[in-house]
DNA sequence: TTGAAGTCTTGACCCATGTCAAACGAGCCG
DNA sequence: CGGCTCGTTTGACATGGGTCAAGACTTCAA
Protein backbone atom coordinates (compact mmCIF):
# COMPACT_ATOMS: atom_id res chain seq x y z
CA UNK A 1 0.00 0.00 0.00
CA UNK A 2 2.90 2.12 0.99
CA UNK A 3 4.54 1.20 -1.41
CA UNK A 4 1.68 1.98 -4.14
CA UNK A 5 1.08 5.67 -2.69
CA UNK A 6 4.93 6.10 -3.11
CA UNK A 7 4.85 5.17 -6.54
CA UNK A 8 2.24 7.15 -7.46
CA UNK A 9 3.33 10.23 -6.15
CA UNK A 10 6.83 9.65 -7.69
CA UNK A 11 4.97 8.64 -10.88
CA UNK A 12 3.19 12.43 -10.88
CA UNK A 13 6.92 13.83 -9.69
CA UNK A 14 8.89 13.04 -12.84
CA UNK A 15 6.19 13.82 -15.18
CA UNK A 16 4.74 17.29 -15.84
CA UNK A 17 2.12 16.15 -18.05
CA UNK A 18 0.65 14.13 -14.99
CA UNK A 19 0.60 17.22 -12.83
CA UNK A 20 -0.22 19.63 -14.82
CA UNK A 21 -3.30 18.16 -16.03
CA UNK A 22 -4.91 18.83 -12.33
CA UNK A 23 -7.14 21.74 -11.79
CA UNK A 24 -6.32 20.76 -7.99
CA UNK A 25 -3.28 21.89 -8.56
CA UNK A 26 -3.56 24.97 -11.81
CA UNK A 27 -2.79 28.34 -10.82
CA UNK A 28 -5.51 29.04 -13.03
CA UNK A 29 -7.57 27.87 -10.98
CA UNK A 30 -9.32 30.52 -8.85
CA UNK A 31 -9.92 32.05 -12.49
CA UNK A 32 -11.72 29.46 -14.19
CA UNK A 33 -12.88 26.73 -11.23
CA UNK A 34 -14.68 27.08 -7.80
CA UNK A 35 -13.42 28.62 -4.74
CA UNK A 36 -13.64 26.70 -1.26
CA UNK A 37 -14.20 22.97 -2.60
CA UNK A 38 -13.32 20.62 0.10
CA UNK A 39 -9.79 18.23 -0.63
CA UNK A 40 -12.40 15.57 -1.59
CA UNK A 41 -14.54 17.76 -4.10
CA UNK A 42 -11.13 19.19 -5.62
CA UNK A 43 -9.86 16.06 -6.27
CA UNK A 44 -13.19 14.94 -8.03
CA UNK A 45 -13.05 17.98 -10.27
CA UNK A 46 -9.77 16.95 -11.64
CA UNK A 47 -12.11 14.39 -13.54
CA UNK A 48 -13.32 16.96 -15.57
CA UNK A 49 -10.56 17.41 -17.64
CA UNK A 50 -10.18 15.03 -20.34
CA UNK A 51 -7.08 16.22 -22.34
CA UNK A 52 -5.57 19.13 -22.95
CA UNK A 53 -5.48 20.43 -26.82
CA UNK A 54 -3.47 23.01 -28.34
CA UNK A 55 -4.32 25.15 -30.87
CA UNK A 56 -1.47 27.34 -33.39
CA UNK A 57 -1.90 30.99 -33.69
CA UNK A 58 -4.26 30.89 -36.23
CA UNK A 59 -5.64 27.46 -35.97
CA UNK A 60 -9.37 27.00 -34.57
CA UNK A 61 -10.75 25.33 -31.56
CA UNK A 62 -14.21 25.23 -33.41
CA UNK A 63 -16.04 26.25 -36.00
CA UNK A 64 -19.85 27.43 -36.90
CA UNK A 65 -21.60 24.27 -37.07
CA UNK A 66 -19.47 21.87 -35.55
CA UNK A 67 -20.83 19.52 -32.78
CA UNK A 68 -20.53 20.68 -29.55
CA UNK A 69 -19.22 18.06 -27.05
CA UNK A 70 -16.83 20.37 -24.74
CA UNK A 71 -16.24 23.94 -23.33
CA UNK A 72 -12.75 24.57 -23.15
CA UNK A 73 -10.84 26.35 -20.33
CA UNK A 74 -8.14 28.44 -21.92
CA UNK A 75 -4.69 27.76 -20.17
CA UNK A 76 -2.64 29.90 -22.05
CA UNK A 77 -3.72 32.02 -25.09
CA UNK A 78 -5.84 34.20 -26.61
CA UNK A 79 -8.51 33.93 -28.83
CA UNK A 80 -11.66 35.69 -30.48
CA UNK A 81 -14.58 34.35 -31.11
CA UNK A 82 -16.74 35.30 -34.33
CA UNK A 83 -20.04 34.54 -36.22
CA UNK A 84 -19.89 34.65 -39.66
CA UNK A 85 -22.85 35.59 -42.22
CA UNK A 86 -23.46 34.09 -45.42
CA UNK A 87 -22.14 37.10 -47.23
CA UNK A 88 -18.73 36.99 -46.00
CA UNK A 89 -19.13 39.39 -43.22
CA UNK A 90 -18.39 38.94 -39.65
CA UNK A 91 -18.52 40.24 -36.25
CA UNK A 92 -16.51 39.28 -33.01
CA UNK A 93 -18.59 38.51 -29.95
CA UNK A 94 -15.47 38.55 -28.00
CA UNK A 95 -12.22 38.13 -27.14
CA UNK A 96 -10.78 35.23 -24.53
CA UNK A 97 -8.26 35.22 -22.28
CA UNK A 98 -6.06 32.50 -19.96
CA UNK A 99 -8.91 31.22 -17.11
CA UNK A 100 -11.83 32.39 -19.33
CA UNK A 101 -14.40 29.55 -20.53
CA UNK A 102 -15.48 28.96 -24.36
CA UNK A 103 -17.80 27.36 -26.21
CA UNK A 104 -20.90 27.81 -23.83
CA UNK A 105 -22.72 28.65 -27.37
CA UNK A 106 -22.95 25.19 -28.64
CA UNK A 107 -25.13 23.98 -25.34
CA UNK A 108 -28.21 24.87 -26.77
CA UNK A 109 -28.43 23.19 -30.16
CA UNK A 110 -25.62 20.79 -29.96
CA UNK A 111 -23.26 22.10 -31.98
CA UNK A 112 -21.44 25.79 -32.02
CA UNK A 113 -22.86 28.64 -33.75
CA UNK A 114 -19.70 30.59 -33.95
CA UNK A 115 -15.76 30.19 -34.70
CA UNK A 116 -13.27 30.00 -32.30
CA UNK A 117 -9.69 31.40 -32.98
CA UNK A 118 -6.62 32.01 -31.52
CA UNK A 119 -4.88 34.88 -31.66
CA UNK A 120 -1.70 33.38 -30.67
CA UNK A 121 -0.75 30.16 -29.78
CA UNK A 122 -2.76 28.59 -26.91
CA UNK A 123 -3.58 25.73 -25.21
CA UNK A 124 -6.69 24.71 -23.32
CA UNK A 125 -8.14 22.25 -21.45
CA UNK A 126 -11.25 19.88 -22.48
CA UNK A 127 -14.00 19.96 -20.22
CA UNK A 128 -16.99 17.37 -22.23
CA UNK A 129 -20.02 18.92 -20.98
CA UNK A 130 -21.36 15.83 -20.16
CA UNK A 131 -18.80 15.05 -17.38
CA UNK A 132 -19.77 18.59 -16.38
CA UNK A 133 -23.16 17.98 -16.35
CA UNK A 134 -22.75 14.58 -14.31
CA UNK A 135 -20.56 16.30 -11.71
CA UNK A 136 -22.48 18.87 -11.26
CA UNK A 137 -25.54 17.00 -9.88
CA UNK A 138 -23.03 16.08 -7.33
CA UNK A 139 -21.17 18.66 -6.43
CA UNK A 140 -23.40 21.80 -5.74
CA UNK A 141 -20.06 24.19 -6.04
CA UNK A 142 -19.66 23.48 -9.49
CA UNK A 143 -23.12 23.45 -10.54
CA UNK A 144 -23.48 26.72 -8.95
CA UNK A 145 -20.34 28.18 -10.73
CA UNK A 146 -21.37 26.73 -13.98
CA UNK A 147 -24.41 28.85 -13.45
CA UNK A 148 -22.59 32.21 -12.56
CA UNK A 149 -20.15 31.20 -15.35
CA UNK A 150 -23.13 31.24 -18.03
CA UNK A 151 -25.03 34.24 -16.04
CA UNK A 152 -21.25 36.55 -16.50
CA UNK A 153 -21.39 35.82 -20.16
CA UNK A 154 -25.01 37.33 -20.56
CA UNK A 155 -24.03 40.20 -18.18
CA UNK A 156 -20.68 40.70 -20.37
CA UNK A 157 -22.80 40.92 -23.45
CA UNK A 158 -25.28 42.87 -22.02
CA UNK A 159 -22.35 45.42 -21.64
CA UNK A 160 -21.03 44.79 -25.75
CA UNK A 161 -24.83 45.59 -26.56
CA UNK A 162 -24.63 49.23 -24.34
CA UNK A 163 -21.39 49.69 -25.85
CA UNK A 164 -22.60 49.04 -29.51
CA UNK A 165 -26.20 50.51 -29.08
CA UNK A 166 -25.46 53.76 -27.42
CA UNK A 167 -21.95 54.90 -27.38
CA UNK A 168 -19.61 56.75 -29.90
CA UNK A 169 -16.28 55.86 -31.47
CA UNK A 170 -14.41 57.52 -28.62
CA UNK A 171 -16.50 56.10 -25.90
CA UNK A 172 -16.18 51.91 -27.56
CA UNK A 173 -12.87 52.16 -27.99
CA UNK A 174 -11.85 53.44 -23.72
CA UNK A 175 -14.32 51.00 -22.81
CA UNK A 176 -12.40 48.17 -24.56
CA UNK A 177 -8.93 49.23 -23.65
CA UNK A 178 -10.57 49.71 -19.82
CA UNK A 179 -11.76 46.35 -20.20
CA UNK A 180 -8.66 44.63 -21.19
CA UNK A 181 -6.32 46.08 -18.73
CA UNK A 182 -8.73 45.31 -16.27
CA UNK A 183 -8.99 41.48 -17.29
CA UNK A 184 -5.11 41.36 -17.92
CA UNK A 185 -4.40 43.04 -14.22
CA UNK A 186 -6.44 40.40 -12.80
CA UNK A 187 -4.31 37.89 -14.22
CA UNK A 188 -1.29 39.83 -12.48
CA UNK A 189 -0.42 41.99 -15.61
CA UNK A 190 0.42 45.85 -15.56
CA UNK A 191 -2.39 48.04 -15.08
CA UNK A 192 -1.40 50.44 -17.72
CA UNK A 193 0.77 48.43 -20.33
CA UNK A 194 -0.73 46.16 -22.26
CA UNK A 195 -0.21 44.28 -26.21
CA UNK A 196 -3.12 43.93 -28.21
CA UNK A 197 -3.68 40.03 -29.35
CA UNK A 198 -5.99 41.46 -32.36
CA UNK A 199 -5.51 43.00 -35.53
CA UNK A 200 -7.26 47.07 -35.88
CA UNK A 201 -9.51 45.17 -37.92
CA UNK A 202 -10.51 42.84 -35.21
CA UNK A 203 -11.04 45.45 -32.72
CA UNK A 204 -12.93 47.41 -34.92
CA UNK A 205 -15.62 44.08 -35.73
CA UNK A 206 -15.95 44.10 -31.84
CA UNK A 207 -16.79 47.83 -31.57
CA UNK A 208 -19.02 48.04 -34.60
CA UNK A 209 -16.22 50.08 -36.41
CA UNK A 210 -14.35 50.38 -39.73
CA UNK A 211 -10.42 49.58 -38.67
CA UNK A 212 -9.54 53.09 -39.89
CA UNK A 213 -11.83 54.69 -37.30
CA UNK A 214 -10.24 52.12 -34.67
CA UNK A 215 -6.88 53.69 -36.07
CA UNK A 216 -7.86 57.27 -36.09
CA UNK A 217 -9.40 56.94 -32.90
CA UNK A 218 -5.64 55.62 -31.15
CA UNK A 219 -3.94 59.16 -33.32
CA UNK A 220 -6.57 60.80 -31.72
CA UNK A 221 -5.98 59.03 -27.99
CA UNK A 222 -2.29 59.55 -28.76
CA UNK A 223 -2.67 63.53 -29.70
CA UNK A 224 -4.55 64.20 -26.42
CA UNK A 225 -1.85 62.39 -24.00
CA UNK A 226 -3.83 59.66 -23.15
CA UNK A 227 -2.05 56.58 -23.82
CA UNK A 228 1.24 55.45 -25.86
CA UNK A 229 0.86 53.34 -29.37
CA UNK A 230 3.84 51.95 -30.94
CA UNK A 231 1.91 49.41 -32.98
CA UNK A 232 -0.28 46.70 -30.95
CA UNK A 233 1.91 47.42 -27.65
CA UNK A 234 -0.31 49.93 -25.71
CA UNK A 235 0.52 52.38 -22.49
CA UNK A 236 -2.54 53.93 -20.66
CA UNK A 237 -1.03 57.44 -19.45
CA UNK A 238 -4.74 58.68 -18.20
CA UNK A 239 -6.75 55.97 -16.76
CA UNK A 240 -9.15 58.79 -15.53
CA UNK A 241 -9.36 60.69 -19.12
CA UNK A 242 -10.68 57.14 -20.34
CA UNK A 243 -13.35 56.53 -17.35
CA UNK A 244 -14.68 59.92 -17.71
CA UNK A 245 -15.18 59.13 -21.79
CA UNK A 246 -16.70 56.32 -20.83
CA UNK A 247 -18.83 57.25 -18.26
CA UNK A 248 -20.06 60.28 -19.24
CA UNK A 249 -21.18 59.48 -22.56
CA UNK A 250 -23.21 62.13 -23.34
CA UNK A 251 -21.73 64.98 -21.53
CA UNK A 252 -21.63 67.03 -25.05
CA UNK A 253 -25.24 67.49 -25.17
CA UNK B 1 -58.28 9.23 5.14
CA UNK B 2 -60.68 8.78 2.18
CA UNK B 3 -62.12 11.61 3.55
CA UNK B 4 -59.28 13.88 3.66
CA UNK B 5 -58.36 13.30 0.03
CA UNK B 6 -61.84 14.24 -1.21
CA UNK B 7 -61.59 16.95 0.06
CA UNK B 8 -58.30 17.87 -1.06
CA UNK B 9 -59.56 17.72 -4.51
CA UNK B 10 -62.83 19.08 -3.93
CA UNK B 11 -60.54 22.08 -3.35
CA UNK B 12 -58.57 21.88 -6.10
CA UNK B 13 -61.51 22.11 -7.84
CA UNK B 14 -63.15 24.69 -6.55
CA UNK B 15 -60.16 27.05 -6.59
CA UNK B 16 -58.96 27.84 -10.10
CA UNK B 17 -55.70 29.22 -8.37
CA UNK B 18 -54.58 26.18 -7.17
CA UNK B 19 -55.26 24.22 -10.49
CA UNK B 20 -53.59 27.21 -12.58
CA UNK B 21 -50.43 27.15 -10.60
CA UNK B 22 -49.01 23.87 -11.81
CA UNK B 23 -46.56 23.60 -14.85
CA UNK B 24 -47.76 19.44 -15.49
CA UNK B 25 -51.31 20.98 -16.78
CA UNK B 26 -50.23 24.80 -18.11
CA UNK B 27 -50.69 25.18 -21.79
CA UNK B 28 -46.85 27.27 -22.07
CA UNK B 29 -45.37 24.26 -20.46
CA UNK B 30 -43.82 23.09 -23.77
CA UNK B 31 -42.59 26.67 -24.06
CA UNK B 32 -40.59 27.06 -21.35
CA UNK B 33 -40.26 23.43 -19.38
CA UNK B 34 -38.35 20.42 -20.75
CA UNK B 35 -39.95 18.27 -22.69
CA UNK B 36 -40.59 14.28 -22.70
CA UNK B 37 -40.66 13.85 -18.78
CA UNK B 38 -42.03 11.07 -16.80
CA UNK B 39 -45.12 11.66 -15.18
CA UNK B 40 -43.51 11.52 -11.67
CA UNK B 41 -40.92 13.95 -12.81
CA UNK B 42 -43.51 16.21 -14.40
CA UNK B 43 -45.47 16.19 -10.66
CA UNK B 44 -42.37 17.51 -9.16
CA UNK B 45 -41.57 19.85 -11.57
CA UNK B 46 -44.50 21.45 -10.13
CA UNK B 47 -42.41 22.25 -7.17
CA UNK B 48 -40.40 24.55 -9.10
CA UNK B 49 -43.21 27.41 -9.31
CA UNK B 50 -43.50 28.96 -5.27
CA UNK B 51 -46.26 31.71 -6.86
CA UNK B 52 -47.63 33.96 -9.70
CA UNK B 53 -47.21 37.27 -9.38
CA UNK B 54 -48.90 40.12 -11.59
CA UNK B 55 -47.23 43.56 -13.21
CA UNK B 56 -48.77 46.31 -14.43
CA UNK B 57 -47.98 48.05 -17.54
CA UNK B 58 -45.23 49.90 -16.89
CA UNK B 59 -44.88 48.04 -13.62
CA UNK B 60 -40.99 46.56 -12.57
CA UNK B 61 -40.76 42.72 -12.47
CA UNK B 62 -37.34 43.60 -10.91
CA UNK B 63 -34.59 46.91 -11.27
CA UNK B 64 -30.55 46.90 -11.53
CA UNK B 65 -29.24 46.00 -8.43
CA UNK B 66 -32.12 44.33 -6.68
CA UNK B 67 -31.89 41.30 -4.78
CA UNK B 68 -31.93 38.14 -6.90
CA UNK B 69 -33.50 34.96 -5.99
CA UNK B 70 -35.49 33.63 -8.41
CA UNK B 71 -36.28 33.24 -12.39
CA UNK B 72 -39.05 34.26 -13.82
CA UNK B 73 -41.61 32.39 -16.81
CA UNK B 74 -44.15 34.82 -18.71
CA UNK B 75 -47.32 33.47 -18.31
CA UNK B 76 -49.09 36.73 -20.21
CA UNK B 77 -48.00 39.61 -21.34
CA UNK B 78 -44.35 40.89 -22.48
CA UNK B 79 -41.56 42.38 -21.08
CA UNK B 80 -38.69 44.88 -22.19
CA UNK B 81 -35.28 44.44 -20.61
CA UNK B 82 -33.18 47.35 -20.04
CA UNK B 83 -29.79 48.59 -18.76
CA UNK B 84 -29.70 52.14 -17.33
CA UNK B 85 -26.41 54.46 -17.61
CA UNK B 86 -25.49 56.83 -14.28
CA UNK B 87 -25.97 59.51 -17.20
CA UNK B 88 -29.71 58.80 -17.81
CA UNK B 89 -29.31 57.09 -21.03
CA UNK B 90 -30.46 53.33 -21.29
CA UNK B 91 -30.52 50.75 -23.92
CA UNK B 92 -32.85 47.81 -24.22
CA UNK B 93 -31.13 44.44 -24.18
CA UNK B 94 -34.83 42.41 -25.09
CA UNK B 95 -38.36 42.25 -25.36
CA UNK B 96 -40.09 39.33 -23.79
CA UNK B 97 -42.77 37.59 -24.25
CA UNK B 98 -44.96 34.74 -22.95
CA UNK B 99 -43.31 31.45 -22.47
CA UNK B 100 -39.90 32.80 -22.05
CA UNK B 101 -37.51 33.20 -18.88
CA UNK B 102 -36.35 36.26 -17.37
CA UNK B 103 -33.59 37.25 -14.64
CA UNK B 104 -30.82 35.10 -15.86
CA UNK B 105 -28.52 38.28 -15.74
CA UNK B 106 -29.31 38.07 -11.77
CA UNK B 107 -27.79 34.79 -11.46
CA UNK B 108 -23.89 35.62 -11.36
CA UNK B 109 -23.67 38.59 -8.90
CA UNK B 110 -26.67 37.58 -6.70
CA UNK B 111 -28.28 40.76 -7.89
CA UNK B 112 -30.25 41.75 -11.24
CA UNK B 113 -27.93 44.19 -13.39
CA UNK B 114 -30.90 45.14 -15.59
CA UNK B 115 -34.36 46.70 -15.20
CA UNK B 116 -37.79 44.35 -16.18
CA UNK B 117 -40.48 46.09 -17.30
CA UNK B 118 -43.73 45.18 -18.09
CA UNK B 119 -44.99 46.41 -21.70
CA UNK B 120 -48.52 45.32 -20.40
CA UNK B 121 -50.01 44.22 -17.72
CA UNK B 122 -48.90 40.67 -17.74
CA UNK B 123 -48.33 37.83 -15.11
CA UNK B 124 -45.16 35.58 -14.20
CA UNK B 125 -44.52 32.39 -12.56
CA UNK B 126 -41.69 32.82 -9.66
CA UNK B 127 -39.43 30.19 -9.81
CA UNK B 128 -36.87 30.67 -6.60
CA UNK B 129 -33.32 30.33 -7.88
CA UNK B 130 -32.35 27.96 -5.32
CA UNK B 131 -34.91 25.54 -5.93
CA UNK B 132 -34.71 25.00 -9.73
CA UNK B 133 -31.17 24.37 -8.37
CA UNK B 134 -31.91 21.56 -6.14
CA UNK B 135 -34.32 20.09 -8.72
CA UNK B 136 -32.09 20.24 -11.49
CA UNK B 137 -29.74 18.15 -9.24
CA UNK B 138 -32.19 15.58 -9.34
CA UNK B 139 -33.96 15.75 -12.67
CA UNK B 140 -31.10 15.49 -14.81
CA UNK B 141 -33.82 16.79 -18.02
CA UNK B 142 -34.16 19.87 -15.82
CA UNK B 143 -30.94 20.52 -15.75
CA UNK B 144 -30.08 20.09 -19.25
CA UNK B 145 -33.22 23.00 -19.43
CA UNK B 146 -31.67 24.67 -17.67
CA UNK B 147 -28.19 25.17 -19.44
CA UNK B 148 -30.01 25.34 -22.71
CA UNK B 149 -31.95 28.31 -21.92
CA UNK B 150 -28.80 30.35 -20.61
CA UNK B 151 -26.66 29.36 -23.62
CA UNK B 152 -29.67 29.99 -26.25
CA UNK B 153 -29.84 33.72 -24.16
CA UNK B 154 -26.22 34.15 -25.02
CA UNK B 155 -26.62 32.89 -28.58
CA UNK B 156 -29.51 35.22 -29.13
CA UNK B 157 -27.23 37.90 -27.87
CA UNK B 158 -24.07 37.11 -30.16
CA UNK B 159 -27.70 38.04 -32.90
CA UNK B 160 -28.03 41.56 -31.50
CA UNK B 161 -24.23 42.02 -31.40
CA UNK B 162 -24.07 41.49 -35.12
CA UNK B 163 -27.17 43.30 -35.73
CA UNK B 164 -25.66 46.11 -33.37
CA UNK B 165 -22.07 45.65 -35.07
CA UNK B 166 -22.77 45.58 -38.45
CA UNK B 167 -26.30 46.17 -39.93
CA UNK B 168 -27.72 49.55 -41.80
CA UNK B 169 -31.05 50.60 -40.10
CA UNK B 170 -33.44 48.67 -42.64
CA UNK B 171 -31.49 45.45 -42.11
CA UNK B 172 -32.03 46.02 -38.19
CA UNK B 173 -35.92 46.82 -38.51
CA UNK B 174 -36.18 44.07 -41.20
CA UNK B 175 -34.53 41.71 -38.62
CA UNK B 176 -36.19 42.43 -35.77
CA UNK B 177 -39.87 42.49 -37.45
CA UNK B 178 -39.16 38.86 -38.50
CA UNK B 179 -37.64 38.21 -35.13
CA UNK B 180 -41.10 39.24 -33.81
CA UNK B 181 -43.05 37.29 -35.80
CA UNK B 182 -41.24 34.09 -35.92
CA UNK B 183 -41.54 33.98 -32.16
CA UNK B 184 -45.52 35.10 -32.14
CA UNK B 185 -46.44 32.23 -34.57
CA UNK B 186 -44.66 29.85 -32.38
CA UNK B 187 -47.32 31.02 -29.85
CA UNK B 188 -50.06 30.55 -32.43
CA UNK B 189 -50.12 34.07 -33.45
CA UNK B 190 -50.49 35.15 -37.15
CA UNK B 191 -46.97 34.75 -39.32
CA UNK B 192 -47.78 38.14 -41.02
CA UNK B 193 -49.45 40.57 -38.60
CA UNK B 194 -48.79 41.68 -35.15
CA UNK B 195 -49.28 44.59 -32.56
CA UNK B 196 -46.08 46.30 -31.08
CA UNK B 197 -45.90 46.45 -27.80
CA UNK B 198 -43.54 49.06 -27.22
CA UNK B 199 -42.98 52.74 -28.90
CA UNK B 200 -40.47 53.58 -31.35
CA UNK B 201 -38.11 54.57 -28.68
CA UNK B 202 -37.70 51.68 -27.04
CA UNK B 203 -37.65 49.91 -30.75
CA UNK B 204 -34.71 52.53 -31.45
CA UNK B 205 -32.68 51.37 -28.18
CA UNK B 206 -32.80 47.86 -29.10
CA UNK B 207 -31.87 48.77 -32.10
CA UNK B 208 -29.36 51.04 -31.44
CA UNK B 209 -31.25 53.94 -33.70
CA UNK B 210 -33.10 56.77 -32.79
CA UNK B 211 -36.85 57.20 -32.67
CA UNK B 212 -36.89 59.35 -35.92
CA UNK B 213 -35.14 56.66 -37.55
CA UNK B 214 -37.31 53.86 -36.66
CA UNK B 215 -40.30 56.00 -37.66
CA UNK B 216 -38.35 56.67 -41.19
CA UNK B 217 -37.57 53.62 -41.63
CA UNK B 218 -41.20 51.83 -41.15
CA UNK B 219 -42.22 54.63 -43.65
CA UNK B 220 -39.55 53.40 -45.90
CA UNK B 221 -41.06 49.87 -46.24
CA UNK B 222 -44.39 50.94 -46.23
CA UNK B 223 -43.50 53.00 -49.56
CA UNK B 224 -41.96 50.02 -50.79
CA UNK B 225 -45.18 48.16 -49.87
CA UNK B 226 -43.05 45.57 -47.46
CA UNK B 227 -45.43 46.18 -44.60
CA UNK B 228 -48.82 48.12 -43.67
CA UNK B 229 -48.94 49.97 -40.54
CA UNK B 230 -51.09 51.76 -38.07
CA UNK B 231 -49.44 52.89 -35.23
CA UNK B 232 -48.38 49.75 -33.61
CA UNK B 233 -50.18 47.12 -35.99
CA UNK B 234 -48.23 46.02 -38.54
CA UNK B 235 -49.06 43.95 -41.41
CA UNK B 236 -45.96 42.27 -43.01
CA UNK B 237 -46.68 41.85 -47.17
CA UNK B 238 -43.73 40.62 -48.14
CA UNK B 239 -41.67 38.54 -46.02
CA UNK B 240 -39.35 37.58 -48.63
CA UNK B 241 -38.20 40.65 -49.07
CA UNK B 242 -37.31 41.53 -45.16
CA UNK B 243 -35.99 38.46 -45.56
CA UNK B 244 -33.46 39.59 -48.14
CA UNK B 245 -32.44 42.54 -46.38
CA UNK B 246 -31.22 40.65 -43.76
CA UNK B 247 -29.41 38.21 -45.58
CA UNK B 248 -27.87 40.64 -48.49
CA UNK B 249 -26.70 42.70 -45.90
CA UNK B 250 -24.32 44.42 -48.18
CA UNK B 251 -25.59 43.97 -51.95
CA UNK B 252 -25.14 47.30 -51.80
CA UNK B 253 -21.42 47.39 -52.27
C1' DT C 1 -66.13 68.96 -26.02
C1' DT C 2 -61.71 70.63 -24.97
C1' DG C 3 -57.17 70.47 -23.42
C1' DA C 4 -52.89 68.27 -22.20
C1' DA C 5 -49.56 64.74 -22.45
C1' DG C 6 -47.55 61.25 -24.95
C1' DT C 7 -46.41 59.28 -29.34
C1' DC C 8 -45.45 59.40 -34.06
C1' DT C 9 -44.25 61.46 -38.62
C1' DT C 10 -41.79 64.42 -41.60
C1' DG C 11 -38.56 68.02 -43.16
C1' DA C 12 -34.11 70.50 -43.14
C1' DC C 13 -29.65 70.42 -41.87
C1' DC C 14 -25.26 68.55 -40.01
C1' DC C 15 -21.74 65.59 -38.39
C1' DA C 16 -19.52 61.21 -37.12
C1' DT C 17 -18.21 57.57 -39.35
C1' DG C 18 -17.76 55.01 -43.65
C1' DT C 19 -15.44 54.75 -48.18
C1' DC C 20 -11.77 54.99 -51.24
C1' DA C 21 -7.06 55.72 -52.08
C1' DA C 22 -2.20 56.32 -51.24
C1' DA C 23 1.77 55.64 -48.75
C1' DC C 24 4.41 53.86 -44.91
C1' DG C 25 6.47 50.34 -41.87
C1' DA C 26 7.35 45.77 -39.99
C1' DG C 27 8.17 41.16 -40.61
C1' DC C 28 9.28 37.32 -43.49
C1' DC C 29 11.50 34.72 -47.07
C1' DG C 30 14.33 33.98 -50.87
C1' DC D 1 20.04 42.65 -48.90
C1' DG D 2 15.73 43.33 -51.51
C1' DG D 3 11.19 42.53 -52.37
C1' DC D 4 7.01 40.51 -50.95
C1' DT D 5 2.81 40.75 -47.99
C1' DC D 6 0.16 42.29 -44.34
C1' DG D 7 -1.18 45.63 -41.18
C1' DT D 8 -1.50 50.40 -40.22
C1' DT D 9 -1.90 55.39 -40.80
C1' DT D 10 -3.60 59.40 -42.96
C1' DG D 11 -6.12 62.31 -46.24
C1' DA D 12 -10.12 63.63 -49.09
C1' DC D 13 -14.63 62.99 -49.78
C1' DA D 14 -19.46 60.85 -49.30
C1' DT D 15 -23.40 59.56 -46.74
C1' DG D 16 -26.41 57.32 -43.31
C1' DG D 17 -28.30 58.41 -39.51
C1' DG D 18 -28.44 61.95 -35.74
C1' DT D 19 -30.34 66.46 -34.31
C1' DC D 20 -33.63 69.91 -34.02
C1' DA D 21 -38.05 71.53 -34.88
C1' DA D 22 -42.86 71.61 -36.28
C1' DG D 23 -47.04 69.58 -36.56
C1' DA D 24 -50.45 65.61 -36.53
C1' DC D 25 -52.72 61.94 -34.23
C1' DT D 26 -54.39 59.19 -29.98
C1' DT D 27 -55.68 58.77 -25.54
C1' DC D 28 -57.39 60.16 -21.43
C1' DA D 29 -59.26 63.09 -18.07
C1' DA D 30 -61.78 67.16 -16.89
Amino acid sequence: MIQDKFSAVKVIDMNPQTIKVACSNCNLRELCMPMGLSEADLTRLDELVATRRKVKRGGTLFTNGEQFTSLYAIRTGFFKTSLATEDGRDQVTGFQMAGEIIGLDGIVNDHHTCDAVALEDAEVCVMPFARIEELSREVTALQTHVHKIMSREIVREHGVMLLLGSMRAEERLAAFLLNLVQRLHARGFSQSELVLRMTREEIGSYLGLKLETVSRTFSKFVEEGVVEVKQRHVRILDTEALQRLVNHQNTCH
